[in-house]
Formats: C-alpha cells, sequence, structure tokens
DNA sequence: ATGATAGGTGACTCTC
DNA sequence: GAGAGTCACCTAT
C-alpha cells in the first residue's frame, strides 16, 4: 500500500501553506489473491476520504504508482525514515519484478551517476531533542497528540488487516493520517525555510543540506570565500587522514578541548550568578585572527603559537565576523515591532541559520576529514578558551566573589546575598572587568539562580529567576546532565526524580522535605508493586549505535538483544540509529537483567512475561534518586533503599555525621553563635576593642580605634594585635589540653579532667554518680568552630558590599587571617572524622597516668574498647 | 564516512 | 572480591 500527498504550490521561503495538500491518493493490492474479497468495491464505493485504488497485483501496484510519480514529478519528496527502509523497500520491490518503467524513478538512487533533481527530506538533524525518533513520538513530541491518538500497528499485524473489507479501510485511513502526519511535521519544524537559509550562507546544494552533514556546508563557504581572495584552495585529496581501523567506536580525542572547573558541591539557596561568554570560539578566532592565512598549518597539539598582532585579519576570522555582523542586523530587524508575523518567522530562522553556521566553524576545524582540517589551528581556540576561563575565574575570586563551577565559557558565582538586583549590579560589574581584557570575547549575564543543586561536573539542577515585563520574578526549573534528562533512564525513574529534586528545590523545612521524600517512595514502591504504574513509564531507550549485527558482545547489550530479536521474529526493522524501547521483565529465567529486556510488543503477547518490579526499584529508581539526594542531609543510599523496600544488607553503613555535609546550608550568624567575640586592647588608648564583624557600621575595624575620642588607627600597630590573637587561640587550645569533662546529670555536676574507665558505647560513665555520661566542657568542635570563626572575621571575601579599604588595612585583615589559619592547619579536626577522635580517647586509656586511681573493673576496660 | 572534546555511569573482563 | 581497564551511551559546552 502507498499513500501520497502532493501540494503543487510550495513556496520554500514562505510560511507552511494551508490547507497543507492538494491532492491525494492511495494505491493498494492484497498480498495474495487467494484471499477473495468480494466485498470490497462495495466498501471502497463508500469511502470518501480519499482517492483509492485497488489493484491486482503488486506489479500493477508499482506502475500506478510510478506512472502517478512521473506526472507529478515532484521537486521534493518528504517521508519518514526514507533513507535506509521506505526507499529501499521501493527499489528491493521494483528489481524484483523486473520494472521497465524503473528508469522513471532511478533519481531516487543516489549511486546514479546522474545529478538528482529531487530532495529528499533526510534531515536528521539538530532541529529537536526527542528520547526517541519512530514516528510514534515524533507525532507527540511536535504536533502534542495524545498518546494513543495514533494506531500503531505490529509489522506482523499489517498482513492480517488484508482478511477482511472493514480492516483493509483502517488501514487506507491510518496510513493516510500517517502520510498528512508527516507533512505536517515537517512544515511545524520549519525544516525547509532553515535549510535554505542555511544553503544561501554556505553557497552549497541544497539538496545536500537536507542530506546532513555540516562538513561539506562548512567546505562550501571556506571555498567561496578564498577564490574571492584569489587563494588557491587546499586539493579535496590533500588531507586525507589514514582511515583509523576503529572509527565506529574507540575513537579518541586527537587535542585537548574546554576546560570544567571542579564544582563546589552542595545546595545553594543564596542567589547564585551565571555569566558566560557569548559565542567564545567564534569570538575567540576573531580576537586572535586565528587563520590559515595567518598561521603555519600542523597536524601537532603542540604548536601553539598566536599570529603576529601586525597580520591583517585573515580569512577565518573575516567570514565569521560577516556572520555575526550579519545576525546582529537580522536581530535588529526582527525585534521591529512594525513587521509582520511572516516576515518575522523569516527572520527569526535567518539568524538561527548565521548562529548554527558561526558555531559550527570551530567544529570543523578539529574534524580529521574535512578539507580545512587543521588541528593546531583547533587547538589553539580550545588552549585561548581554557586560558580565558582561568583568568576569569581568577580575576571574579581577586574581587572577592565565590566562583562555584565553570564549564568552557561560563562560572557560576555565589554572591551570598537573596536581592536580585544586587547580584545583577555585581555581575555588571564583572563584566565590566573582564571584558576590558579583550576587543571581541565579551562577557555577560546568562542567569540568576534562586536555588542550586550541584552534584557533579555537567550534572546539576537549578531554579532560576527571569524579570518579566512587569518588573516582578518568575521561576524556572532547570536540569542539566543529571540523570532525569537522560533518555537511557526510564521515566518512571526520571519523574521520581523530578518529584524529589522538586522538594529540595523549593522553601520547606529540611525535615518535611525528606519526610515528604521517603513516604513519596514507599508510595511509589506500592504502586509498581500493584501494577499501577503505566507501562509506557517503565520503557528504557538506546540508540543502536551501529547495525545490530555488528555488535561483537550483546549479551550485555539489552537494546541489541531486542533489536535483533524483534527484527527476526516479528518483521522489524532496527538498523543503525534506531532507538529501541525495551523494559526489562522477569521471565522466570535465572538470567542477569541485561538479558531480560523484551519489546513492549513482546510483553502484550505473551502470558508468561511480568514485569520485573525490583529491578525498577534496586536499578532504575534507587540509583537515581541516591545520586540526586547525596548531598542533602536526612537521608542516604541506605534510607532510600529502606523506603524502597530493598535488601539494605548489602549496603554501605549509613553515613557518618559529617560536620562539613551541608555546611552550605548553614548561615555563619548560626554557625558562629557560640564562639566567642575577638577582643583587643588598643595600643594608644588601652580602652577593649572587641570585634564581631570585620565591619562596624561600614567601617573597617583596622581602620578606627572603636573609641570615638581614640584617633588611633589599628592598622598601624598591627603586631600588637597579631600577638594578643596568637595569646587568645593558644589560651583556647589550652583550654581543649585541659580534657575537663563534665556529668550530663545537673544533680551530679561532676567534674574531672581524668577519663573515666568505664563506658556505655562511645561515653565515659561518671565516676561520681556512676550513672550520667561524662561530656567535655570545651569539645574539639567548639575549638574549631572557635578558630574557624576568627577566620570567617578576618576573611575580606566573606564581605558582600566592601567598601575601598586601604592597602595597608587590607593585608592586615590578610595577616590577621594567616595568623588563625596557621593554627587551623595544624589541628586535625576539619580532616579526621568524629571515629579517629574517640580512637584518641581509648589510645589515652592505655596511659596509666592519665586514669583515674579507683580502678576496679579492669576487666571492663579491655571489655568495653576492645 | 560525512564538526569537536569532557565527563559520568553501568556492565563487563582481567588481574592480583 | 577489590581495583583497573574497556566499551557503550548519553549528555554539556
Amino acid at each position: 500500500m502507498i499513500s501520497c500527498l502532493t501540494h503543487t504550490k510550495y513556496s520554500i521561503d514562505k510560511q507552511p501553506p494551508n490547507p497543507p495538500f492538494q491532492q491525494h491518493f492511495c494505491v493498494f493490492s492484497c498480498p495474495t489473491e487467494e484471499v477473495l474479497l468480494i466485498n470490497i468495491y462495495e466498501a471502497l464505493k463508500n469511502y470518501r476520504a480519499t482517492k483509492v485504488q485497488k489493484m491486482d497485483s503488486e506489479r500493477a501496484l508499482l506502475n500506478y504508482f510510478i506512472t502517478q510519480f512521473a506526472r507529478i514529478d515532484p521537486d521534493l519528496v518528504v517521508g519518514h525514515d526514507l533513507q535506509g527502509y521506505q526507499i529501499n523497500i521501493l527499489s528491493e520491490r521494483l528489481n524484483k519484478h523486473d520494472n521497465q518503467n524503473f528508469s522513471k524513478l532511478s533519481k531516487l538512487k543516489r549511486s546514479e551517476r546522474q545529478v538528482t533533481e529531487k530532495n529528499f527530506v533526510c534531515w536528521k538533524i539538530e532541529l529537536i531533542k526527542s528520547r526517541s525518533y519512530d514516528l510514534d513520538t515524533l507525532c507527540q513530541v511536535i504536533l502534542k497528540i495524545k498518546e494513543n491518538q495514533r494506531i500503531e500497528l505490529e509489522p506482523n499485524e499489517i498482513p492480517k488487516m488484508y482478511k477482511k473489507a472493514e480492516d483493509i479501510l483502517k488501514l487506507i485511513s491510518f496510513t493516510m493520517q500517517d502520510t498528512a502526519y508527516i507533512l505536517k511535521i515537517m512544515y511545524d519544524l520549519n525544516v525547509i525555510p532553515l535549510a535554505l537559509e542555511i544553503t544561501n550562507i554556505a553557497g552549497n546544494v541544497m539538496s545536500k543540506t537536507l542530506m546532513g552533514g555540516r562538513s561539506e556546508r562548512n567546505e562550501f563557504l571556506l571555498l567561496h570565500a578564498f577564490s574571492e581572495n584569489d587563494f588557491i584552495v587546499p586539493d579535496k585529496e590533500f588531507n586525507k587522514q589514514e582511515t583509523d581501523k576503529s572509527t565506529a567506536a574507540g575513537k579518541k580525542p586527537t587535542y585537548s578541548g574546554g576546560l570544567v572547573l571542579e564544582p563546589k558541591v552542595g545546595f545553594y539557596d543564596n542567589l547564585i550568578l551565571l555569566m558566560d561568554f557569548n559565542s567564545l570560539y567564534p569570538s575567540i578566532i576573531q580576537e586572535y585572527n586565528i587563520c590559515f592565512t595567518t598561521l603555519p598549518i600542523s597536524n601537532s597539539e603542540d604548536d601553539l603559537v598566536l599570529p603576529d598582532r601586525s597580520l591583517p585579519p585573515g580569512i577565518l576570522p573575516t567570514e565569521i565576523r560577516k556572520l555575526v555582523e550579519s545576525r546582529r542586523q537580522v536581530k535588529k530587524l526582527m525585534n521591529n515591532s512594525e513587521i509582520s508575523n511572516d516576515l518575522r518567522m523569516q527572520y527569526n530562522i535567518r539568524q538561527t541559520a548565521l548562529k548554527l553556521t558561526a558555531n559550527s566553524m570551530y567544529g570543523c576545524l578539529g574534524f580529521s576529514n574535512s578539507r580545512f582540517y587543521a588541528k593546531n589551528l583547533a587547538a589553539l581556540v580550545t588552549h585561548k578558551g581554557r586560558e580565558i576561563l582561568t583568568n576569569t575565574r581568577d580575576l571574579v575570586q581577586k574581587m572577592c566573589y565565590e566562583v562555584v563551577y565553570g564549564d568552557t565559557d561560563s562560572i557560576m558565582i555565589n554572591t551570598n546575598i537573596l536581592d536580585y538586583d544586587q547580584v545583577i549590579e555585581i555581575g555588571t560589574k564583572i563584566k565590566q572587568e573582564v571584558n576590558k581584557l579583550y576587543k571581541q570575547v565579551e562577557l555577560d549575564i546568562e542567569g540568576v539562580f534562586k536555588y542550586l543543586l550541584l552534584l557533579k561536573k555537567k550534572k546539576y539542577a537549578a531554579v532560576t529567576l527571569i524579570r518579566t515585563k512587569n518588573g516582578k520574578l518568575q521561576e524556572k526549573k532547570e536540569y542539566k546532565g543529571l540523570d532525569i534528562v537522560r533518555r537511557d533512564w526510564s521515566q518512571l525513574a526520571c519523574e521520581v526524580g523530578k518529584y524529589i529534586l522538586d522538594h529540595i528545590l523549593s522553601d520547606q523545612s529540611p525535615n518535611d522535605r525528606v519526610n515528604n521524600i521517603h513516604t513519596y517512595l514507599s508510595k511509589i514502591k506500592d504502586d509498581l508493586e500493584q501494577q499501577k504504574v503505566p507501562l509506557s513509564l517503565l520503557f528504557i531507550t538506546k540508540q543502536l549505535s551501529k547495525d545490530p549485527k555488528m555488535y561483537a558482545d550483546k549479551n550485555s547489550l539489552p537494546h541489541v538483544q531486542v533489536a535483533l530479536r524483534y527484527n527476526e521474529q516479528r518483521g522489524g526493522h532496527f538498523k543503525a540509529r534506531d532507538t529501541v524501547s525495551y523494559v526489562i521483565c522477569d521471565d522466570g529465567s535465572n538470567k542477569p537483567a541485561t538479558q531480560r529486556g523484551y519489546h513492549i510488543d513482546e510483553l502484550k503477547n505473551s502470558e508468561t512475561l511480568k514485569i520485573d518490579v525490583q529491578y525498577y526499584l534496586a536499578h532504575q529508581i534507587h540509583p537515581v534518586v541516591t545520586r540526586i539526594c547525596e548531598s542533602i542531609e536526612g537521608t542516604d543510599s541506605f534510607q532510600i533503599g529502606k523506603c524502597l523496600g530493598l535488601d539494605t544488607s548489602s549496603f554501605n553503613k549509613p553515613k557518618q555525621m559529617m560536620e562539613s555535609v551541608g555546611e552550605n546550608i548553614i548561615t555563619p550568624e548560626s554557625k558562629f553563635q557560640n564562639a566567642d567575640k575577638f577582643k583587643f586592647t588598643c595600643f594608644v588608648c588601652k580602652k577593649e576593642n572587641t570585634i564581631d564583624s570585620i565591619l562596624t557600621n561600614n567601617v573597617p575595624f583596622l581602620q578606627k580605634c572603636s573609641n570615638s575620642d581614640c584617633n588611633a588607627r589599628p592598622a598601624d600597630y598591627l603586631p600588637h594585635i597579631q600577638n594578643q590573637l596568637v595569646l587568645l587561640i593558644q589560651s583556647y587550645i589550652t583550654r581543649y589540653y585541659e580534657n575537663r569533662m563534665i556529668c550530663e546529670d545537673p544533680a551530679c555536676q561532676n567534674v574531672t579532667t581524668r577519663l573515666p574507665i568505664r563506658f556505655v558505647k562511645e561515653n565515659p560513665v561518671c565516676t561520681m554518680c556512676q550513672k550520667g555520661v561524662m561530656y567535655r566542657v570545651y569539645t574539639e568542635h567548639q575549638l574549631y568552630t572557635q578558630l574557624t570563626y576568627f577566620q570567617h572575621m578576618f576573611d575580606l571575601c566573606k564581605v558582600n558590599r566592601k567598601p575601598l579599604l586601604g592597602q595597608q588595612v587590607e593585608s592586615g585583615y590578610h595577616a590577621l587571617r594567616e595568623t588563625v589559619e596557621k593554627y587551623l592547619n595544624h589541628s586535625g579536626y576539619s580532616v579526621i572524622s568524629l571515629t579517629e577522635l574517640f580512637f584518641d580517647f581509648i589510645i589515652r586509656n592505655k596511659h596509666p597516668e592519665l586514669i583515674e586511681n579507683d580502678i576496679r573493673q579492669p576487666s571492663e576496660l579491655i571489655e568495653e574498647n576492645e
């Protein structure tokens, strides 16, 4: 069966026509002539939706189609999965019937030497991102049709549809409907206008644009540019690289790329400023005049010499400049409020095409099969990119702002404040400072995060704030790199993960957050066990990177096994670059989960297969949720496993309470509320200065004595202050080593400096009342907090709005901070866990001189402490 | 055959 | 069995 829609006046540079097509037909023949469908002609008489032709044989069907195709003589043919499937079937059937009219269609075959006039839309393009690219999914994603609105038949079901006249009519409807969907998808994506714009920019052949391959477009653009400037272009074969034998998968990078800064992992509820360089690589090429005409070309990554500054702009930078300038002009035209929507759309497509072209220039420099391959140029671009990012980070840090992350062309800055406008102000200041250093490269404010959960390099979630036209702040969630944005995790795992993230990225008490999460997980477990979860949420989708038959080791690759079996048993046609969806089932076997993947049709047609609930709990939901909650207090892998009803016996023990975890959530005010303030006497007036922050009434304490009658500048007698600081710190340390312990029972109040022998769990039992547990009067934690407080107080970077400070004052603070840090670095507290500190207790127990004299039950010592 | 590299994760194999 | 090394996928930029 073949169905076809045609439009004879389609404009490639205008909005899609309405109605979408003018003529239509459907032609079919029955697979076997044994089936006598007496009533089919009768049924067709009443079918008015389209013109239907019933042919007596496949040969006649093909003849009819070819005649119609020749009559229509299309310039553009649109289909879904044409290349590699539909066209192959057509040509195979034509060959089989040795059709004399074959030549009329020969233009279909790319192998023909004759230049093809037909343009086939085969764009696999970057126009959309989708979990899968089968027609059903595309209809849902692009046309927004509902999940079961379109009927998709299993390949093996189709022949059965020819046994009844009413089924044939259904089949005709389905096919016509699909044809209309395909056309609508192409219209909605603006495929042709965009391809036309790109083609006009690059100066290549439009059919090649539609066939994909950026490197050829890039090649044409440069060929035009070089010949206009009277250069001799490189021979097509000149740059041919040795074909890498392991091209399929084992492609190793040949030079270094972008720099990714080590993220300061955690949850932030301050405003975070996101800044990035606009089109960094195109800007670098212009900034440093990187071109084939300004530098020698080599294949060595080490040749990183900049062009002489006196050289005139090269061809490559000039071409990029033209693209960028055109785009700027088109965007200006686009924002004119007086133009029609038609024109605005056209401008928008054009500026998109210009951006895509400018951004693809760098990639082609590093592409080893490009005619303009120049590895050293590509390496120089990325080298400069790394340098710029590093310098920017250092500069921002020098301005006393905390950089928490950055990737290739962006940095995230923790502003430590909550006011949106102030953050924008800071961003503007940073922007000005950075942009002083470059002519072309330009840093800009990209956004402001209200919340940020930073998990790993390239993995984070955030709530962005956007200022709307009426001045209000709008929130928008963003997820980057997390499991929940990947198609190789089931939608169930993604939705559970998203739910939990949304709870973390919201105003809730930490307690409510964790409780909500745990309750939700238990509910999901119940839903899954009671089969309340829709099957479609359980699909796991993976792409075949090569033809399924070409995999050497398919045992651990479920999607490959499913594809092979489906092709073999159910008339499927999975091939290289197709996506395969499968579910993990309990099939009664003991095989590993990787060998229990099944296609949805296999599950539906089987009475023995069941969803493997355990797999989804333990290998889909658990890892996804655990990773998201990694830096959230109050839950961990063990807890999450328990909620999901997993066997937790093999899990790692629950994490030790670490002081550093969640530090970002605690404000300095609450953290240091019990710490002592810093005091020093003025060298001149002898009055005591009490310091609780770096500034008092916006005046730094090193600038002015707190005694208003005293005119001394404390910074002038810095050594005096330093010495007082040292004595103070030493007094705290002495207090810690006094080892004074107090009984928890207020009625007892026993105080001792000797460690009792009897312990209950980790706690020593009071020597006096024999009941209460004893605690240190001054703990290592208190000492550590005290020292950290001083460090914090002398740290200029912790001040949000720094007034202008003199050099002497600034270096004074620096010296005080260093004094504190000398002692802090000596302390093991920040690196040693509490467990090890308790071990320290035990060691002391083995020194008799430290132990109470009245040892009555020495055996307990061994027993308790072993 | 048809821009690039950086990075995380799961599953397997091999080694000690 | 822990760990390193490999492949396969998918994503960020």
